[in-house]
RNA sequence: GGAGGGGUGGCAGAGUGGUUGAAUGCGCUGGUCUCGAAAACCAGUAUACCUGUACGGGUAUCGAGGGUUCGAAUCCCUCCUCCUCCGCCA
């Protein structure tokens, strides 16, 4: 969320943004400046009385201790008169602080102004294409068509088990993946100086509200209601909120994270040919990297992030485009957002394996993570990012159709040999 | 799951109703001293918000939230969390 006193001070900025992402109503400025100048003289208010009933408390001690009693009955009086007008101001300031809450809540974050303005994913820019997409003289079978000819995964199996969309993986299926997580940790690890972390696969309200999944998009998410959590639907969350109230001092920054994860989504009314297979499944595994970094130099590192991601796609020889998502359609928490789409070669399509997003103080402020300033001056909100460095199942997918021969066989790339154990599938 | 004991400032650790935002020690910053350093000594050292042109003034915060009281770190209730013992368990 933005700062009330940000806002206050920039109410024209805030608006041209809620209009680019068209979100919300440009109006809700207007209610803020107006329940945050309620709010503040309710505040004012209510601190004046409590000065009077503090300095008449500490009158009645000294006359106690004098032996004043009368006195002391009399200021005892006046402090019980204080305290019930106190009361009713204290009413006023809980009641205007919440209508500011709520309207905060909903202010999304202002994009950076690199970032095109847009409406819809047509608007989106195609940053750049790498690789060569492979022409298949033959007809490529679909990976789900690949799947279940070599036994990788069992759909039906794991509809019975669990529910569509929970596919079992199966020998080659389930060992190509364990090795892409391996791969992936093991580059963002060695390569990119990542820490590696495990974490909670499951989070509580104050979680998924810091960074964002609530309190709008709780649809997403399995939530596990007798205990009060939720099935994480990226690693994001638990992660990231890892510092959540914490101050950081800044000769630590920047400090990067990357975790394994399988991920939850309900993914609500999603059904047809584009989510076949393994294109959206409301099950699965995802390396992300996250990084807490200084406000000056989160732009920087939002490049290095995609670099990061991408430098897998490139090992993984996988033909893959960059696109700089428009204000429309990056959402609401993002400054500025990467997708990487990898190119699907049955499909014909591009499958989205990764997102990055730089989120300026947007989370951080939810959160309550600062940093100390080396100088000495007051703390400040640091800026959070993240990215994936893959989702599995898509990269699984593109490796299956694109690396597919035409005799039926399928080549593992150079590089994961090592972790697969096995150079081929069929 | 049962029984008991804790949660105080960067850290350690006092404080059971009255000028306690909080003793003391450590750490940190500045100064004195010194050729320099250490030691010693002196001073400073939380966060958020409100208010004021400024110097400043004020409010809140001792795990969280309620309550009692003129006044709460201190008393009461609920919750969270940590520790010890017992039970259960991959």
């Amino acid at each position: 969320m933005l700062d009330a006193q940000f806002i206050r001070e920039h109410p024209d900025l805030v608006r041209r943004a809620i209009a680019q992402k068209g979100t919300e109503e440009v109006s809700v400025v207007s209610s803020i400046l107006e329940a945050d100048e309620r709010h503040r003289a309710a505040v004012t208010e209510l601190q004046d009385i409590r000065t009077e009933a503090n300095d008449e408390a500490k009158k009645i001690g000294r006359l106690m201790r004098d032996g004043e009693q009368k006195a002391a009955r009399v200021a005892m009086a006046n402090a019980g008169k204080l305290k019930s007008r106190a009361k009713e101001v204290e009413e006023l300031v809980r009641e205007t602080e919440a209508i500011l809450n709520i309207l905060l809540l909903v202010v999304p974050n202002i994009p950076h102004t690199s970032v095109p303005i847009g409406k819809s994913p047509e608007d989106n820019r195609v940053v750049k294409e790498y690789g060569l997409r492979p022409e298949l003289d033959f007809d490529p079978l679909l990976h789900w068509e690949i799947l279940e000819k070599y036994d990788l995964a069992d759909f039906d199996r794991g509809s019975k088990v669990a529910g569509a969309g929970f596919p079992f993986y199966t020998g080659k299926g389930a060992r190509l993946q364990r090795a892409l997580i391996n791969f992936f940790l093991d580059v963002a690890v060695e390569e990119g100086g990542y820490i590696e972390i495990q974490a909670p696969l499951v989070v509580n309200n104050a979680s998924a509200t810091g960074t964002g999944q609530l309190p709008d998009k709780e649809d997403m998410m399995y939530e596990i209601k007798r205990d009060g959590l939720f099935l994480i639907p990226t690693a994001e969350i638990p992660v990231t909120n890892f510092f959540r109230d914490d101050i950081i001092p800044e000769s630590d920054l920047p400090i990067k994270f990357c975790a394994y994860t399988p991920c939850f989504r309900r993914e609500a009314g999603s059904h047809g040919k584009t989510v076949r297979g393994l294109n959206r499944i409301h099950q699965f595994d995802k390396v992300e990297l996250v990084q807490f970094v200084h406000p000056e130099k989160s732009y920087e590192a939002l490049e290095s992030l995609r670099e990061d991601a991408e430098s897998i796609l490139k090992k993984l020889e996988l033909p893959y485009r960059r696109l700089l998502m428009c204000t429309g359609d990056m959402g609401f928490t993002q400054s500025k957002k990467y997708d990487l789409e990898v190119w699907s070669a049955a499909q014909k399509r591009w499958l989205e394996v990764s997102s990055i997003s730089n989120f300026e103080a947007f989370q951080a402020r939810r959160m309550q993570i600062r940093y100390r300033p080396s100088d000495g001056s007051k703390l400040q909100i640091l800026h959070t990012l993240n990215g994936s460095a893959l989702a599995i199942p898509r990269v699984v997918a593109a490796l299956l159709e694109n690396n597919q021969h035409a005799d039926g066989t399928v080549a593992i790339p150079d590089v994961l040999r090592p972790y697969t154990g096995f150079d081929t599938i069929g």
